[in-house]
DNA sequence: ATGTTTTGTCCAGATATTTGTCAAAATACA
DNA sequence: TGTATTTTGACAAATATCTGGACAAAACAT
């Protein structure tokens, strides 16, 4: 009643043993056993036989402290720390933990590249996203993301263009990946409370990889994110801003088509802020943009008014956060409440 | 044998005898007998006399559980996590009948369509997706698929066409909901163990929603999925085949200008049938094709080769799933089994 | 470099739990 | 009639798990 989303009672009915758990998580069953000796988590029931019975709330614990584990952290303390949070709500929260993408490359990941591509152009969509999960597993999802699927999504790109590969399979390895990043996308923890950043093809625009690539990033790091996707037409801009009133939105063109159609941006965003006087101080968003369009030809930069954003996914992510940090740091002085929690 | 059944169409529901199924599954009898006491798996219908009757769903479930078995997993737990999805199949099984269409899904289910589609079209797809998830914890997922997912999107769809909604929400409701689906694609269970379903849309064919509802629906009949998405060229069909040996292929074409292109497709597959002198037994894929251009010009299906798989996305699957059915029904048994005479 | 703490793994005998098989009497099927 | 099937309980083999101690590798502090 005090609580307004207070979970309603899920009673955790499936237990799982202890041979289930090893498994889901990962831990060995030893390992799990001398938890529960050491540091008394998680605080198992137990049969008539004593055998243990876990729920599914301390799976998801152990799931934390596993991630914990495989980062760095020592058992002891990422235990103590999940004991900590009382709720099984804030641990899903915590369980990413936001990353500088980096630039140095991990052989393990670049291995990791070859088996990818090597799954999905023998059409075996279920050993691709395992490889990826282990990927995962063992590194960030920042880099995994960065350095894994950015570089196959590029090599599947660049053979369909030579002609290396048939249609269909540059489509199937697009679907697994584009579904991954989606997956990812919708995992990551629940963002600030600013306004929110959109991001769409430009017009005409197909091409959304690297689109996704970015959301994933920056849902990573808490920012809320609006994924309009393929080929958003540019008339709808002004009914977008009084909808969502975004705070920025960024644009991706892959062909010279695309990004000169993007240049008529500014008309449709410009007749609407005179026709609406400002009741409310709406703040225009900014505008950025991005892709290889303007990598290849970077005269059409010139053309385009607005922001460019970098040549690479990292240095984009980099500038749209520093972007929004600004932003926060500008509502913050202003005075306005941000949504206080614990 | 030479019974006056020369209907070689696909009987409802031919029954098997205890005997049979266990020379047919490996399974012995006794094990079958203590599997239903203990676990009441599977449900089996019985003559007067109490004896068991298999369906062909069951022996495909009992075949599914055997290969876990021999794969390792304990007999209790692969049971279990077969009786998971069978509520969602036989929801989605149900739907087949022609009934009355005012066959109401579930008020419950009702209201989740308007709440769903309110938040998307505020563009709120945090909410959206939560709205998803609770529904799913308390009904089938078949059943949210295709009484939820699909009328929020003819919706979404209809209004579009009509004007009222801007591309840009169109844009953003469809991904969130294809994000979804794909989600849920890939969380079903581990496929059968038979050559996989092909889904595809026609060229030029961009509108791939209702693709993605009968892959969910297929994928947690346990059938084997390739999804390939968006305009698929019939060009690399043959290279397809050649290297999946799919048993069937579904195409989808919502406007009459993919349906006419689709029409085509026998001049790719012929030519490769001969090229091949048939070394190894290559057995050419069925073909299948639906969408709304073939219910609103049903003279379309005249000038398409293939099987047309239905007016709706459950009657498709249910067509589907009865082909898949007797695909491995004749590769499992080489001899006549006709212990379901009655 | 050294000493201390943390941490995962292994061992071995004892229990628990799961799971397939069997027996026997009764009934159904063809 | 003879074969097939059902039911129930019992049983033994196969697996899983428990306990507590010992130990070595790794991480950490000095």
């Amino acid at each position: 009643m005090s609580n307004p989303h207070s979970t309603d009672l899920p009673r955790e009915r499936p237990l799982f043993g202890i041979g289930a758990v090893a498994q889901i998580t990962g831990i060995p069953e030893g390992t799990l056993r001398v938890w529960e000796r050491r540091y008394h988590f998680p605080q198992t029931a137990r049969t008539r036989g004593r055998h243990r019975l876990y729920s599914q709330d301390m799976v998801l614990q152990l799931l934390w402290v596993k991630m914990r584990l495989d980062q760095g952290m020592r058992a002891g303390q990422a235990i103590h720390a999940c004991q900590q949070t009382e709720r099984a709500t804030a641990v899903a929260t915590a369980l990413h933990q936001p990353l500088p993408p980096s630039e140095m490359p991990d052989p393990q990941l670049v291995d990791t590249r070859a088996m990818l591509l090597d799954a999905l152009l023998a059409y075996e969509g279920d050993r691709a996203t395992a490889i990826l999960d282990e990927a995962i597993a063992r590194h960030a999802l920042a880099a995994v993301v960065l350095d894994v699927v950015g570089p196959v999504m590029a090599a599947i790109g660049e053979s369909w263009c030579h002609g290396n590969l048939e249609v269909a399979t540059e489509h199937f390895a697009t679907n697994v990946l584009r579904q991954q990043l989606l997956n990812w996308m919708q995992a990551s923890p629940a963002p600030y409370d600013v306004r929110p950043v959109v991001l769409a093809c430009a017009p005409e625009e197909l091409h959304e990889g690297s689109l996704l690539m970015l959301s994933v990033l920056l849902r990573l790091a808490r920012w809320p994110v609006v994924y309009l996707g393929q080929a958003l037409p540019l008339m709808d801009l002004g009914a977008l801003v009084d909808r969502i009133h975004p705070s920025l939105i960024v644009f991706v063109a892959m062909s010279e088509a695309s990004a000169l159609a993007l240049a008529e941006w500014p008309r449709w965003l410009e007749a609407r802020g005179e026709a609406q006087d400002a009741q409310p101080p709406i703040t225009l968003p900014i505008i950025g943009y991005g892709g290889r369009a303007f990598i290849e030809k970077p005269d059409l930069a010139r053309h385009v008014p607005g922001t460019l954003l970098g040549a690479t996914i990292a240095e984009g992510y980099q500038r749209i956060h520093r972007v929004l940090l600004n932003l926060t740091a500008l509502r913050q002085e202003n005075g306005e409440r941000t949504a206080g929690s614990g």
